[in-house]
DNA sequence: GCAGGTTACGTCAACGTTGACGTTGCCTGA
DNA sequence: TCAGGCAACGTCAACGTTGACGTAACCTGC
């Protein structure tokens, strides 16, 4: 392959560059830039004038190939197109630009194949941690990763290791406070649209709906969309037309249960009530306004870094018990 | 700092570690690894099996350091916030992968300081490209990143360089669309909310309405958000009670202006018909549905990346014209 | 006046990989 | 029969940085 490129390549400055120009060893210009002491002001200052002259930036390759440390993390979601990860992908961002991290954002689709390869590639580029909203049938190719060593954090499932920390949103509660609210606003029998794709163990919102409903309680698991919510609330109003309140796995779903439940000709909140969860900005902008389970996503992101730095390198400590955030009942007019 | 780690450190396997297993030289491995040739088929059977079985990954950092490629890529957003975003990103993504891509995520919220820091790292990083919605006043910052060798692509604005391509929406045509459709029916009177932190020289759509609605134009600049357009809006119908059209700069700002003009009485659309752009999710369960002009952003995402391998190295091609994607006029109940 | 310590450096090897090039051994054809 | 070529390896250095260790100069206290 011919090089046609006819622009000077523009060679990057190293730690021997400027130390040439300075006149001192690169040794010393990388305690400089690092910080470590051991040198004089008058070589500091003059360091740091070559360093801007030439516009040196270290080469993280290099110092992350020694270091092992790469200052960078893993934030992998099952999808995007619900506003909450984004929103919690907000969070930990800003976390982590705090501690000086870089995030790798990505997208599994909810595929644990996808997942496996994605987290594959991460270890290679040598990240220092991953936080992840895990698929289903992870749980053991988790341990494996952290059994080379990964630090992570799994958020609303629980996973048993040293290496790996836990969040959870208070979502037992959360259950438990949306159902009271439709019993109280006079609901007879209460629905729940479940998520198909939620790994097996760590269906909590549905565990706590069938605990609080008992052995009838009406469940239909659908994929956690609008369409999904859609789709599984005419099936449930054909099914069992006596329901008078869903409540729905996240706001998406709920949504596209208020529109099901429209066409199908029920009045919401008169005929039907809907609560949904996570509290998207959506949620208060649709007509009726959504009822839901706030859960803080900003603070789930900025936890969830926290935590990271905890099983990290260097912290003997084994991570406590999961860590459980507290959400919150918001009504609106949908119930 | 005393290591209390008690767990065996799980060293990685390196190259080393395979060729010893399989008795060969570490150079041998690599050529399997890296399908290079030169290898006879009985040893690649014996490397691959020991590979697997040393649960072998090739370090990145040590491939990229010597052939500086990281098969990395960075996308910068102005926020998160704002649905349209994350929606570009997953064809990003989605693309990045079928090219074996990473892709790096970051908000700078519109801030080009933030924009800076964060390129700054990355390339600190080692990646190939960046992909990027550039914030007010970054162009001579961008084309300093250029001229140091980082193959870039922008959206929505122009930077004349070698390595920079452009890639844009046709809003000019979607602005038209948008006058057109509220002209023909029957509004007399049109305002538009533009983006107050929009790169000066990058207004296209407040220009295109400018250059339409000729110097009497009714245009107001907020923050391109859900309170941004809220604010406008009041402010726009107490100064001129006369508008009966709006056209939004983004979809979130149309939603904002229709709850305020609600708040102020306008019924919608006999009062006030209201346009928005990009055709977010939301905007088709809002009440009443928002017309707007649809942006195809996965297909933005997928082009953004294909026009980044083109300015990358090895393609001594100069990017060419702007590359223009279509839009297209939704109709629903808004307006 | 000198042991001992500190400050401000320098030297060297190593991290894991690949580019450039060298070296076998076998096959081929005239 | 042997020059020439090719397949299948191996060797070595380099990428840019930092850890470990060495060292010269100077200071300190007694």
């Amino acid at each position: 392959m011919t090089r046609k490129r006819n622009f000077t390549p523009p060679q990057k400055a190293t730690l021997h560059d400027v130390a040439a120009k300075v006149g001192v060893s690169p040794r010393t210009v990388s305690r400089v830039v690092n910080k470590e002491g051991g040198f004089s002001e008058a070589t500091e200052a003059r360091v740091m004038e070559a360093i801007t002259e030439l516009g040196y930036r270290p080469n993280l390759l290099a110092r992350g190939l020694i270091t092992n440390r790469t200052n960078t993390l893993a934030f992998i979601v099952p999808n995007i197109d619900d506003p909450f990860f984004p929103e919690v992908a907000q969070g930990v961002q800003r976390a982590s630009l705090n501690r000086g991290l870089s995030m790798f954002l990505a997208v599994t689709n909810g595929d644990p194949a996808v997942e496996r390869e994605l987290l594959d590639r991460m270890i290679s580029q040598a990240i220092d941690g991953a936080i992840l909203f895990p698929t289903p049938g992870a749980r053991e190719h988790l341990k494996d990763l952290a059994e080379q060593g990964l630090p992570m954090v799994v958020i609303d499932d629980v996973v048993d290791h040293p290496s790996i920390a836990c969040l959870r949103s208070d979502l037992e509660h959360g259950v438990e406070l949306a159902v009271e609210h439709l019993r109280s606003t006079g609901r007879r029998t209460l629905g729940m649209i479940a998520n198909r794709s939620s790994p097996p163990r760590s269906r909590r919102r549905e565990r706590t709906f069938r605990s609080l409903e008992g052995e009838a309680a009406h469940v239909i698991r659908a994929d956690a969309t609008y369409d999904g919510g859609h789709r599984a609330t005419v099936q449930m109003l054909r099914d069992h037309p006596e329901i008078d309140g869903i409540f729905a796995y996240n706001d998406l779903t709920a949504i596209g249960a208020m529109d099901a439940a429209r066409s199908a000709g029920r009045r919401i909140p008169e005929d039907l009530a809907v609560v949904g969860c996570d509290d998207i900005a959506m949620s208060a902008r649709v007509s009726p306004g959504l009822s839901t389970i706030r859960i803080d996503r900003e603070r789930l992101g900025t936890e969830a870094v926290d935590l990271l730095a905890r099983v990290g390198p260097g912290e003997g400590e084994r991570p406590a018990e999961p860590l459980t955030l507290p959400v919150e009942l918001i009504v609106r007019q949908s119930s």
